[in-house]
DNA sequence: AGCCTGACTCGGA
DNA sequence: CTCCGAGCCAGGC
């Protein structure tokens, strides 16, 4: 049984690179990910994560917002994880891409 | 194979 | 600002 799909794997790769304290949107990982258009693919490998060698927390989306999930609760996980990395949320729950934002050279 | 659902996004009304 | 509709792919039944 192979671990995962090839496109999986390189999802996770790219979610690897973004660095400490900082966040990428779906749609970014997706096209950084050599597929373009396929936000929707980045969501659903990241729940399908089993491991904890991938930073998901730092993965949320185009508006600067923490997606909800089927699982009630893990959003404050998330957002905690993000907190103790030095990001900061207003008091609608967003944070701001413009600070935040990982914007990779290449 | 079909059908439904889901950690998404974008453009238009 | 909000509310669709379309485009997208993987998994489960």
């Amino acid at each position: 049984m192979p671990p995962r799909s090839d496109r999986y794997d390189r999802i996770y790769r790219t979610v690897r690179r973004i660095p400490r304290g900082r966040v990428a949107t779906y749609g970014q990982i997706a096209k950084l990910a050599g597929m373009p258009n396929q936000a929707r693919l980045v969501g659903y490998a990241l729940h399908a994560l089993q491991d904890g060698r991938v930073p998901w927390q730092r993965v949320v989306n185009g508006r600067g917002e923490i997606s909800v999930r089927a699982f009630p609760g893990s959003e404050d996980v998330q957002r905690e994880l993000l907190e103790r990395e030095g990001v900061r949320f207003d008091a609608r729950g967003r944070l701001s891409l413009e600070r935040f934002g990982w914007r990779p050279r290449r």
